[in-house]
DNA sequence: CGACGGTATCAAGATTCCATCAAGAGCCTC
DNA sequence: GAGGCTCTTGATGGAATCTTGATACCGTCG
Protein backbone atom coordinates (compact mmCIF):
# COMPACT_ATOMS: atom_id res chain seq x y z
CA UNK A 1 0.00 0.00 0.00
CA UNK A 2 2.68 2.46 0.08
CA UNK A 3 3.07 4.60 -2.28
CA UNK A 4 5.91 6.31 -3.31
CA UNK A 5 6.56 10.22 -4.24
CA UNK A 6 7.33 9.33 -7.93
CA UNK A 7 3.56 7.93 -7.83
CA UNK A 8 3.38 9.14 -11.56
CA UNK A 9 -1.06 9.71 -12.52
CA UNK A 10 -0.23 9.62 -16.32
CA UNK A 11 1.62 12.78 -16.28
CA UNK A 12 5.16 14.48 -17.27
CA UNK A 13 8.19 12.15 -17.25
CA UNK A 14 8.96 13.03 -13.50
CA UNK A 15 6.16 13.94 -11.48
CA UNK A 16 7.91 13.59 -7.68
CA UNK A 17 5.76 15.27 -4.81
CA UNK A 18 6.49 18.96 -4.44
CA UNK A 19 6.95 19.75 -0.64
CA UNK A 20 6.85 23.27 1.08
CA UNK A 21 8.61 23.16 4.38
CA UNK A 22 7.21 26.46 6.84
CA UNK A 23 10.27 26.63 9.43
CA UNK A 24 12.25 29.14 10.58
CA UNK A 25 14.70 27.06 12.82
CA UNK A 26 17.63 26.05 10.11
CA UNK A 27 18.53 22.80 11.71
CA UNK A 28 15.15 21.46 11.52
CA UNK A 29 14.81 22.50 8.05
CA UNK A 30 17.83 20.79 6.98
CA UNK A 31 17.13 17.75 8.71
CA UNK A 32 13.45 17.82 7.02
CA UNK A 33 15.48 19.02 3.64
CA UNK A 34 17.70 15.57 3.82
CA UNK A 35 14.65 13.26 4.95
CA UNK A 36 12.68 14.84 1.99
CA UNK A 37 15.34 14.44 -0.73
CA UNK A 38 16.31 10.66 0.52
CA UNK A 39 12.78 9.16 -0.24
CA UNK A 40 12.49 11.29 -3.79
CA UNK A 41 10.66 14.63 -3.13
CA UNK A 42 11.34 17.97 -4.30
CA UNK A 43 11.17 20.87 -1.20
CA UNK A 44 10.42 24.18 -1.14
CA UNK A 45 11.05 26.39 1.67
CA UNK A 46 10.36 29.28 3.47
CA UNK A 47 11.03 30.43 6.64
CA UNK A 48 8.24 33.23 7.78
CA UNK A 49 4.27 32.71 7.62
CA UNK A 50 4.39 35.29 5.15
CA UNK A 51 6.52 34.16 2.57
CA UNK A 52 4.75 30.49 3.70
CA UNK A 53 1.81 31.96 2.37
CA UNK A 54 2.41 33.15 -0.74
CA UNK A 55 5.04 30.29 -1.87
CA UNK A 56 1.78 28.00 -1.57
CA UNK A 57 -0.09 29.87 -3.90
CA UNK A 58 2.63 30.36 -6.29
CA UNK A 59 4.48 26.99 -6.56
CA UNK A 60 1.19 24.98 -5.67
CA UNK A 61 2.66 22.08 -3.69
CA UNK A 62 1.35 18.82 -3.06
CA UNK A 63 1.48 19.13 0.92
CA UNK A 64 2.24 21.61 3.36
CA UNK A 65 4.84 21.06 6.17
CA UNK A 66 4.08 23.60 8.71
CA UNK A 67 5.87 24.81 12.01
CA UNK A 68 3.39 26.67 14.47
CA UNK A 69 5.78 28.52 16.43
CA UNK A 70 6.66 31.05 13.48
CA UNK A 71 8.24 34.31 14.28
CA UNK A 72 6.07 37.05 12.08
CA UNK A 73 2.83 35.22 12.89
CA UNK A 74 0.91 32.72 14.36
CA UNK A 75 0.50 29.28 12.60
CA UNK A 76 -3.34 29.06 13.25
CA UNK A 77 -3.65 31.90 11.21
CA UNK A 78 -1.06 30.64 8.46
CA UNK A 79 -3.32 27.52 8.39
CA UNK A 80 -6.54 29.63 8.01
CA UNK A 81 -5.35 31.71 5.39
CA UNK A 82 -4.02 28.75 3.26
CA UNK A 83 -7.46 27.15 3.81
CA UNK A 84 -9.53 30.13 2.28
CA UNK A 85 -8.62 29.46 -0.93
CA UNK A 86 -6.98 26.12 -0.98
CA UNK A 87 -6.92 22.66 -0.50
CA UNK A 88 -3.60 21.33 0.13
CA UNK A 89 -2.99 19.21 2.99
CA UNK A 90 -1.25 20.74 5.77
CA UNK A 91 0.79 18.57 8.26
CA UNK A 92 1.77 20.67 11.32
CA UNK A 93 4.70 20.31 12.47
CA UNK A 94 5.30 21.98 16.34
CA UNK A 95 6.96 21.20 20.10
CA UNK A 96 3.64 22.41 21.28
CA UNK A 97 1.96 19.47 22.81
CA UNK A 98 -1.07 20.39 24.17
CA UNK A 99 -4.33 18.96 23.27
CA UNK A 100 -5.96 22.14 22.71
CA UNK A 101 -3.34 23.06 20.03
CA UNK A 102 -3.93 20.08 18.77
CA UNK A 103 -7.63 20.27 18.30
CA UNK A 104 -7.39 24.02 17.38
CA UNK A 105 -5.02 23.32 14.89
CA UNK A 106 -7.37 20.22 13.18
CA UNK A 107 -10.48 22.30 13.29
CA UNK A 108 -8.45 25.16 11.46
CA UNK A 109 -8.01 23.43 8.61
CA UNK A 110 -4.89 21.35 9.19
CA UNK A 111 -4.91 17.39 8.45
CA UNK A 112 -2.36 15.89 10.73
CA UNK A 113 -0.51 17.49 13.72
CA UNK A 114 3.18 15.71 14.51
CA UNK A 115 4.47 16.97 17.41
CA UNK A 116 8.79 17.11 18.35
CA UNK A 117 10.89 15.37 18.39
CA UNK A 118 9.29 13.59 16.07
CA UNK A 119 10.55 10.59 13.77
CA UNK A 120 11.47 10.84 9.97
CA UNK A 121 9.55 7.50 9.12
CA UNK A 122 6.35 8.34 11.11
CA UNK A 123 6.09 11.71 9.10
CA UNK A 124 6.37 10.57 6.19
CA UNK A 125 3.96 7.79 6.30
CA UNK A 126 1.76 10.34 7.54
CA UNK A 127 2.71 12.32 4.40
CA UNK A 128 1.68 9.60 2.24
CA UNK A 129 -1.90 9.27 4.12
CA UNK A 130 -2.60 12.79 3.04
CA UNK A 131 -1.06 12.55 -0.34
CA UNK A 132 -3.03 9.33 -1.23
CA UNK A 133 -5.96 11.59 -0.01
CA UNK A 134 -4.79 13.77 -2.64
CA UNK A 135 -4.86 11.54 -5.43
CA UNK A 136 -8.36 10.70 -4.81
CA UNK A 137 -9.96 14.22 -4.81
CA UNK A 138 -7.50 16.07 -7.28
CA UNK A 139 -9.68 19.71 -7.03
CA UNK A 140 -8.48 22.77 -7.90
CA UNK A 141 -10.93 25.56 -6.48
CA UNK A 142 -10.87 28.99 -8.62
CA UNK A 143 -9.58 31.36 -6.36
CA UNK A 144 -11.41 34.52 -8.09
CA UNK A 145 -15.02 34.06 -8.50
CA UNK A 146 -17.23 36.92 -10.12
CA UNK A 147 -21.22 37.60 -9.51
CA UNK A 148 -22.21 40.67 -11.57
CA UNK A 149 -20.61 43.41 -10.00
CA UNK A 150 -19.58 41.61 -7.03
CA UNK A 151 -15.86 40.30 -7.23
CA UNK A 152 -14.34 37.81 -4.59
CA UNK A 153 -10.36 36.97 -4.95
CA UNK A 154 -9.92 34.17 -2.40
CA UNK A 155 -5.72 34.13 -3.05
CA UNK A 156 -5.56 37.65 -2.62
CA UNK A 157 -8.29 38.34 0.57
CA UNK A 158 -10.12 40.98 -0.69
CA UNK A 159 -13.49 41.61 -2.13
CA UNK A 160 -14.82 44.51 -4.67
CA UNK A 161 -17.71 45.86 -6.12
CA UNK A 162 -17.69 48.14 -8.88
CA UNK A 163 -14.53 47.61 -8.63
CA UNK A 164 -14.44 49.45 -5.35
CA UNK A 165 -12.97 47.70 -2.30
CA UNK A 166 -15.28 46.70 0.45
CA UNK A 167 -13.88 46.12 3.66
CA UNK A 168 -15.23 43.30 5.44
CA UNK A 169 -14.61 42.37 9.38
CA UNK A 170 -12.68 39.00 10.04
CA UNK A 171 -15.89 37.08 10.38
CA UNK A 172 -17.84 38.37 7.63
CA UNK A 173 -14.90 37.96 5.28
CA UNK A 174 -14.85 34.15 6.71
CA UNK A 175 -18.29 33.40 6.11
CA UNK A 176 -18.37 35.14 2.80
CA UNK A 177 -15.13 33.10 1.67
CA UNK A 178 -16.77 29.67 2.87
CA UNK A 179 -19.52 30.85 0.79
CA UNK A 180 -18.06 31.45 -2.12
CA UNK A 181 -15.43 28.34 -1.98
CA UNK A 182 -18.73 26.08 -2.30
CA UNK A 183 -20.69 28.85 -5.02
CA UNK A 184 -23.35 27.33 -6.10
CA UNK A 185 -24.15 24.72 -3.44
CA UNK A 186 -26.04 25.22 -0.47
CA UNK A 187 -24.27 24.95 2.75
CA UNK A 188 -26.46 24.55 5.96
CA UNK A 189 -26.83 26.48 9.30
CA UNK A 190 -24.46 23.45 10.88
CA UNK A 191 -21.34 23.65 7.88
CA UNK A 192 -21.57 27.28 8.00
CA UNK A 193 -21.52 27.64 11.86
CA UNK A 194 -18.91 25.19 12.23
CA UNK A 195 -16.48 26.25 9.53
CA UNK A 196 -16.69 30.51 10.35
CA UNK A 197 -17.32 30.26 13.95
CA UNK A 198 -15.83 26.48 14.79
CA UNK A 199 -17.31 23.29 16.10
CA UNK A 200 -19.04 24.63 19.14
CA UNK A 201 -21.39 26.97 17.87
CA UNK A 202 -23.35 24.67 15.01
CA UNK A 203 -26.53 26.01 17.41
CA UNK A 204 -25.78 29.65 17.17
CA UNK A 205 -28.32 30.44 14.18
CA UNK A 206 -28.72 33.83 15.29
CA UNK A 207 -25.19 34.37 14.49
CA UNK A 208 -25.49 33.61 10.81
CA UNK A 209 -29.00 35.92 10.59
CA UNK A 210 -27.00 38.50 11.75
CA UNK A 211 -23.80 38.34 9.59
CA UNK A 212 -25.94 37.78 6.82
CA UNK A 213 -27.94 40.93 6.54
CA UNK A 214 -24.54 42.64 7.19
CA UNK A 215 -22.98 41.10 3.93
CA UNK A 216 -26.37 41.65 1.98
CA UNK A 217 -25.79 45.42 3.11
CA UNK A 218 -22.11 45.72 2.38
CA UNK A 219 -22.27 43.82 -1.29
CA UNK A 220 -25.89 43.45 -2.15
CA UNK A 221 -27.54 46.29 -4.80
CA UNK A 222 -31.19 45.90 -2.82
CA UNK A 223 -29.79 44.24 0.52
CA UNK A 224 -33.97 43.67 0.85
CA UNK A 225 -33.80 41.64 -2.29
CA UNK A 226 -30.55 39.35 -2.28
CA UNK A 227 -29.62 38.41 -5.62
CA UNK A 228 -26.55 37.01 -4.45
CA UNK A 229 -26.74 35.70 -1.13
CA UNK A 230 -29.59 33.70 -1.25
CA UNK A 231 -31.42 31.91 1.75
CA UNK A 232 -32.56 28.83 1.84
CA UNK A 233 -35.39 28.38 4.40
CA UNK A 234 -34.87 25.73 6.83
CA UNK A 235 -31.60 24.98 5.43
CA UNK A 236 -29.20 27.47 4.89
CA UNK A 237 -27.31 29.70 2.85
CA UNK A 238 -25.70 30.01 -0.95
CA UNK A 239 -23.58 31.92 -2.97
CA UNK A 240 -25.51 31.63 -6.70
CA UNK A 241 -24.02 29.67 -8.93
CA UNK A 242 -24.15 32.18 -12.19
CA UNK A 243 -24.27 35.98 -12.32
CA UNK A 244 -28.19 36.57 -12.78
CA UNK A 245 -29.40 39.07 -15.34
CA UNK B 1 -13.29 23.61 7.70
CA UNK B 2 -14.61 20.75 10.54
CA UNK B 3 -17.41 19.24 9.93
CA UNK B 4 -20.25 18.03 11.97
CA UNK B 5 -21.56 14.95 12.51
CA UNK B 6 -24.77 15.94 11.21
CA UNK B 7 -24.33 17.69 7.43
CA UNK B 8 -27.41 17.32 6.15
CA UNK B 9 -28.75 18.30 2.96
CA UNK B 10 -31.98 17.13 3.59
CA UNK B 11 -31.34 13.88 3.49
CA UNK B 12 -33.20 12.68 6.40
CA UNK B 13 -34.79 14.38 9.83
CA UNK B 14 -31.44 13.65 12.00
CA UNK B 15 -28.26 12.17 10.28
CA UNK B 16 -25.51 12.29 12.85
CA UNK B 17 -22.48 10.25 11.69
CA UNK B 18 -22.28 7.05 12.60
CA UNK B 19 -19.09 6.30 14.28
CA UNK B 20 -17.85 1.67 14.11
CA UNK B 21 -16.07 1.05 17.34
CA UNK B 22 -14.12 -1.84 17.23
CA UNK B 23 -12.16 -2.94 20.29
CA UNK B 24 -12.32 -5.85 22.79
CA UNK B 25 -11.60 -3.67 25.98
CA UNK B 26 -14.84 -3.09 27.73
CA UNK B 27 -13.31 -0.21 29.31
CA UNK B 28 -12.41 2.20 26.38
CA UNK B 29 -15.47 0.83 24.36
CA UNK B 30 -17.50 2.66 27.21
CA UNK B 31 -15.29 5.97 27.51
CA UNK B 32 -15.51 6.24 23.71
CA UNK B 33 -19.11 5.74 23.21
CA UNK B 34 -19.98 8.13 26.09
CA UNK B 35 -17.76 10.61 24.35
CA UNK B 36 -18.83 9.81 21.16
CA UNK B 37 -22.63 9.92 21.70
CA UNK B 38 -22.15 13.70 24.07
CA UNK B 39 -20.70 14.51 20.49
CA UNK B 40 -24.15 13.78 19.33
CA UNK B 41 -22.45 10.94 16.94
CA UNK B 42 -24.15 7.71 16.83
CA UNK B 43 -22.11 4.73 17.35
CA UNK B 44 -22.18 0.53 16.71
CA UNK B 45 -20.10 -1.69 18.27
CA UNK B 46 -17.92 -4.77 17.80
CA UNK B 47 -15.66 -6.69 20.23
CA UNK B 48 -13.67 -8.65 17.77
CA UNK B 49 -11.59 -7.91 13.76
CA UNK B 50 -14.27 -10.48 12.40
CA UNK B 51 -17.43 -8.76 14.06
CA UNK B 52 -15.92 -5.02 13.02
CA UNK B 53 -15.31 -6.75 9.17
CA UNK B 54 -18.78 -7.60 8.54
CA UNK B 55 -20.49 -4.66 10.48
CA UNK B 56 -18.04 -2.10 8.44
CA UNK B 57 -20.03 -4.07 5.45
CA UNK B 58 -23.37 -4.32 6.83
CA UNK B 59 -23.51 -0.78 8.82
CA UNK B 60 -21.64 1.34 6.19
CA UNK B 61 -20.30 3.90 8.87
CA UNK B 62 -19.11 7.09 7.86
CA UNK B 63 -16.15 6.53 10.00
CA UNK B 64 -14.29 3.62 11.91
CA UNK B 65 -12.22 3.26 14.95
CA UNK B 66 -10.09 0.79 15.12
CA UNK B 67 -7.96 -1.02 17.94
CA UNK B 68 -4.90 -3.07 17.25
CA UNK B 69 -4.90 -5.42 19.70
CA UNK B 70 -8.00 -7.25 18.73
CA UNK B 71 -8.15 -10.89 20.63
CA UNK B 72 -8.86 -12.76 17.68
CA UNK B 73 -6.88 -11.28 14.52
CA UNK B 74 -3.78 -9.10 13.57
CA UNK B 75 -5.25 -5.14 13.69
CA UNK B 76 -3.18 -4.46 10.32
CA UNK B 77 -5.04 -7.70 8.76
CA UNK B 78 -8.40 -6.01 9.78
CA UNK B 79 -7.07 -2.48 7.95
CA UNK B 80 -6.42 -4.32 4.89
CA UNK B 81 -9.19 -6.76 4.65
CA UNK B 82 -11.73 -3.19 5.33
CA UNK B 83 -9.61 -1.21 2.56
CA UNK B 84 -10.08 -4.20 -0.02
CA UNK B 85 -13.52 -2.51 -0.96
CA UNK B 86 -14.35 0.39 1.08
CA UNK B 87 -12.96 3.77 1.67
CA UNK B 88 -14.31 4.23 4.68
CA UNK B 89 -12.09 6.51 7.10
CA UNK B 90 -9.86 4.22 9.45
CA UNK B 91 -8.45 5.83 12.88
CA UNK B 92 -6.12 3.42 14.23
CA UNK B 93 -6.29 3.23 18.60
CA UNK B 94 -3.37 1.73 20.15
CA UNK B 95 -1.36 1.50 23.16
CA UNK B 96 1.47 0.39 20.81
CA UNK B 97 3.94 3.56 20.38
CA UNK B 98 6.39 1.94 18.38
CA UNK B 99 7.34 4.21 15.46
CA UNK B 100 7.42 0.83 13.04
CA UNK B 101 3.41 -0.43 13.98
CA UNK B 102 2.91 3.41 13.32
CA UNK B 103 4.04 3.78 9.95
CA UNK B 104 2.48 -0.31 9.15
CA UNK B 105 -0.73 0.62 10.03
CA UNK B 106 -0.57 4.45 8.08
CA UNK B 107 0.66 2.29 5.22
CA UNK B 108 -2.22 -0.24 5.05
CA UNK B 109 -4.69 2.13 4.55
CA UNK B 110 -5.40 3.62 8.36
CA UNK B 111 -6.31 7.58 8.13
CA UNK B 112 -4.96 8.16 11.78
CA UNK B 113 -3.27 6.53 14.47
CA UNK B 114 -3.32 7.97 18.14
CA UNK B 115 -2.23 6.40 21.04
CA UNK B 116 -3.50 5.04 24.28
CA UNK B 117 -3.83 7.13 26.59
CA UNK B 118 -5.27 9.67 24.31
CA UNK B 119 -7.31 12.78 24.75
CA UNK B 120 -10.98 12.70 23.74
CA UNK B 121 -10.79 15.80 22.47
CA UNK B 122 -8.01 15.15 20.23
CA UNK B 123 -9.21 11.94 19.03
CA UNK B 124 -12.66 13.97 17.82
CA UNK B 125 -10.70 16.78 16.61
CA UNK B 126 -8.99 13.94 13.74
CA UNK B 127 -12.23 12.64 13.44
CA UNK B 128 -13.60 15.69 12.50
CA UNK B 129 -10.05 15.64 9.97
CA UNK B 130 -11.45 12.69 8.32
CA UNK B 131 -15.00 12.96 8.69
CA UNK B 132 -14.35 16.02 6.19
CA UNK B 133 -11.99 15.08 4.07
CA UNK B 134 -15.07 12.66 3.38
CA UNK B 135 -17.70 15.05 3.36
CA UNK B 136 -15.54 16.66 0.35
CA UNK B 137 -15.80 13.72 -1.66
CA UNK B 138 -19.07 12.75 -1.08
CA UNK B 139 -20.16 16.39 -2.15
CA UNK B 140 -18.00 16.30 -5.40
CA UNK B 141 -19.97 14.01 -6.43
CA UNK B 142 -22.35 14.53 -8.94
CA UNK B 143 -25.87 12.62 -8.19
CA UNK B 144 -27.74 14.20 -11.15
CA UNK B 145 -31.42 12.07 -11.69
CA UNK B 146 -33.34 13.69 -14.91
CA UNK B 147 -36.67 12.47 -15.89
CA UNK B 148 -38.11 14.09 -18.86
CA UNK B 149 -38.41 17.93 -17.97
CA UNK B 150 -37.12 17.42 -14.29
CA UNK B 151 -34.14 17.38 -13.22
CA UNK B 152 -32.43 16.75 -9.51
CA UNK B 153 -29.32 17.34 -8.78
CA UNK B 154 -28.72 16.30 -5.19
CA UNK B 155 -25.02 17.80 -4.27
CA UNK B 156 -26.25 20.70 -4.62
CA UNK B 157 -29.73 20.68 -3.71
CA UNK B 158 -31.47 21.77 -7.10
CA UNK B 159 -34.45 20.95 -8.88
CA UNK B 160 -34.79 22.51 -12.06
CA UNK B 161 -38.32 22.03 -14.51
CA UNK B 162 -37.15 22.92 -18.30
CA UNK B 163 -34.14 24.89 -16.77
CA UNK B 164 -35.92 26.76 -14.33
CA UNK B 165 -34.91 26.09 -10.88
CA UNK B 166 -37.92 25.00 -8.65
CA UNK B 167 -38.29 26.24 -4.95
CA UNK B 168 -39.07 23.50 -2.86
CA UNK B 169 -39.02 23.55 0.89
CA UNK B 170 -37.44 21.62 2.84
CA UNK B 171 -39.40 18.73 3.70
CA UNK B 172 -40.30 18.68 0.20
CA UNK B 173 -37.62 18.62 -1.05
CA UNK B 174 -36.71 15.56 1.77
CA UNK B 175 -39.54 13.59 0.14
CA UNK B 176 -38.07 14.02 -3.76
CA UNK B 177 -34.71 13.49 -2.75
CA UNK B 178 -35.57 10.22 -1.01
CA UNK B 179 -37.44 9.16 -3.75
CA UNK B 180 -34.74 10.28 -5.98
CA UNK B 181 -32.31 7.99 -4.46
CA UNK B 182 -34.44 5.21 -4.93
CA UNK B 183 -35.85 6.08 -8.32
CA UNK B 184 -37.60 3.00 -10.13
CA UNK B 185 -38.61 1.47 -6.83
CA UNK B 186 -41.69 1.73 -4.85
CA UNK B 187 -41.18 3.22 -1.23
CA UNK B 188 -43.79 2.57 0.94
CA UNK B 189 -45.86 5.03 3.06
CA UNK B 190 -43.91 3.58 6.24
CA UNK B 191 -40.66 3.94 4.31
CA UNK B 192 -40.97 7.68 3.36
CA UNK B 193 -42.49 9.06 6.56
CA UNK B 194 -39.66 7.58 8.38
CA UNK B 195 -37.16 8.63 6.29
CA UNK B 196 -38.42 12.47 5.75
CA UNK B 197 -40.18 13.57 8.96
CA UNK B 198 -38.82 10.67 11.51
CA UNK B 199 -39.52 7.86 12.94
CA UNK B 200 -42.28 8.57 15.04
CA UNK B 201 -44.33 9.71 12.21
CA UNK B 202 -44.82 6.44 10.53
CA UNK B 203 -48.54 6.67 10.65
CA UNK B 204 -49.11 10.24 9.78
CA UNK B 205 -50.39 9.34 6.27
CA UNK B 206 -51.98 12.50 5.97
CA UNK B 207 -48.67 14.29 5.56
CA UNK B 208 -47.56 12.28 2.78
CA UNK B 209 -50.68 13.02 0.32
CA UNK B 210 -50.30 16.63 1.18
CA UNK B 211 -47.14 16.71 0.34
CA UNK B 212 -47.25 14.45 -3.12
CA UNK B 213 -49.58 16.51 -3.99
CA UNK B 214 -47.72 19.96 -3.44
CA UNK B 215 -44.36 18.47 -5.52
CA UNK B 216 -46.79 17.31 -8.46
CA UNK B 217 -47.70 20.71 -8.45
CA UNK B 218 -44.58 22.15 -8.59
CA UNK B 219 -43.23 19.50 -11.03
CA UNK B 220 -45.38 17.42 -13.13
CA UNK B 221 -46.84 19.25 -16.12
CA UNK B 222 -50.55 17.94 -15.43
CA UNK B 223 -50.94 17.74 -11.79
CA UNK B 224 -53.75 15.83 -11.96
CA UNK B 225 -52.22 13.14 -14.65
CA UNK B 226 -48.56 12.41 -12.97
CA UNK B 227 -46.10 10.86 -15.01
CA UNK B 228 -43.27 11.07 -12.76
CA UNK B 229 -44.01 11.10 -9.26
CA UNK B 230 -46.32 7.70 -9.41
CA UNK B 231 -49.11 6.61 -6.70
CA UNK B 232 -49.20 2.75 -6.01
CA UNK B 233 -52.33 2.57 -4.45
CA UNK B 234 -52.31 0.98 -0.80
CA UNK B 235 -48.55 0.56 -0.82
CA UNK B 236 -46.65 4.10 -1.54
CA UNK B 237 -45.02 6.07 -3.89
CA UNK B 238 -42.56 5.63 -6.58
CA UNK B 239 -40.45 8.00 -8.96
CA UNK B 240 -40.43 6.57 -12.61
CA UNK B 241 -37.40 4.59 -13.75
CA UNK B 242 -37.32 6.03 -16.92
CA UNK B 243 -38.54 9.58 -19.08
CA UNK B 244 -41.46 8.71 -20.88
CA UNK B 245 -42.88 9.73 -23.85
C1' DC C 1 -76.78 2.49 -6.86
C1' DG C 2 -74.47 3.40 -2.51
C1' DA C 3 -70.94 2.35 0.81
C1' DC C 4 -66.15 2.11 1.58
C1' DG C 5 -61.06 2.40 1.68
C1' DG C 6 -57.80 4.82 -0.08
C1' DT C 7 -56.47 9.08 -2.40
C1' DA C 8 -56.31 14.11 -3.86
C1' DT C 9 -57.14 18.99 -3.06
C1' DC C 10 -57.88 23.23 -0.56
C1' DA C 11 -57.38 26.50 2.91
C1' DA C 12 -56.84 28.33 7.54
C1' DG C 13 -54.42 28.39 11.97
C1' DA C 14 -50.09 27.30 14.47
C1' DT C 15 -45.46 27.22 14.39
C1' DT C 16 -41.02 27.82 13.02
C1' DC C 17 -37.76 30.47 10.81
C1' DC C 18 -35.82 34.82 9.02
C1' DA C 19 -34.49 39.96 8.64
C1' DT C 20 -33.60 43.93 11.01
C1' DC C 21 -32.68 47.19 14.62
C1' DA C 22 -30.22 48.28 18.50
C1' DA C 23 -27.72 48.11 22.78
C1' DG C 24 -23.99 46.24 25.51
C1' DA C 25 -19.33 43.83 25.98
C1' DG C 26 -14.73 43.13 24.59
C1' DC C 27 -10.59 44.55 22.35
C1' DC C 28 -7.11 47.31 20.21
C1' DT C 29 -5.20 51.83 19.14
C1' DC C 30 -4.00 56.16 20.09
C1' DG D 1 -8.94 56.25 29.41
C1' DA D 2 -11.39 57.74 25.19
C1' DG D 3 -12.76 56.36 20.83
C1' DG D 4 -13.51 53.20 17.23
C1' DC D 5 -14.30 48.77 15.56
C1' DT D 6 -15.98 44.20 16.12
C1' DC D 7 -18.53 40.63 18.09
C1' DT D 8 -22.38 39.01 20.91
C1' DT D 9 -26.99 39.12 22.42
C1' DG D 10 -31.91 40.40 22.92
C1' DA D 11 -36.29 42.00 21.06
C1' DT D 12 -39.58 42.60 17.37
C1' DG D 13 -42.36 42.18 13.13
C1' DG D 14 -42.99 39.62 9.25
C1' DA D 15 -42.43 35.75 5.98
C1' DA D 16 -42.31 31.01 4.94
C1' DT D 17 -43.41 26.58 6.30
C1' DC D 18 -45.78 22.87 8.63
C1' DT D 19 -49.83 20.88 10.51
C1' DT D 20 -54.47 19.96 10.59
C1' DG D 21 -59.30 19.51 9.37
C1' DA D 22 -62.82 19.65 5.98
C1' DT D 23 -64.20 18.21 1.56
C1' DA D 24 -64.14 16.14 -3.09
C1' DC D 25 -62.54 12.20 -5.93
C1' DC D 26 -62.19 7.39 -7.73
C1' DG D 27 -62.34 2.66 -8.36
C1' DT D 28 -64.13 -1.69 -6.20
C1' DC D 29 -67.37 -4.51 -4.21
C1' DG D 30 -71.69 -5.76 -2.31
Amino acid sequence: MSQSPGQDLGGGPSTSALVLVIEDETAIRRFLHAGLESEGYRSVEATTGQEGISQAATCSPDVILLDLGLPDMDGLTVVRRIREWSQTPIVVLTAREQESDKVQALDSGADDYVTKPFSMPELLARMRVVLRHRARVESETETVIVRGTLRIDLARRRVTVEGATVTLTPLEYRLLATLARHAGRVLTHKVLLQEVWGPSYTSQHHYLRVYMAQLRIKLEVDPGRPRLLMTETGVGYRLVEEAEG
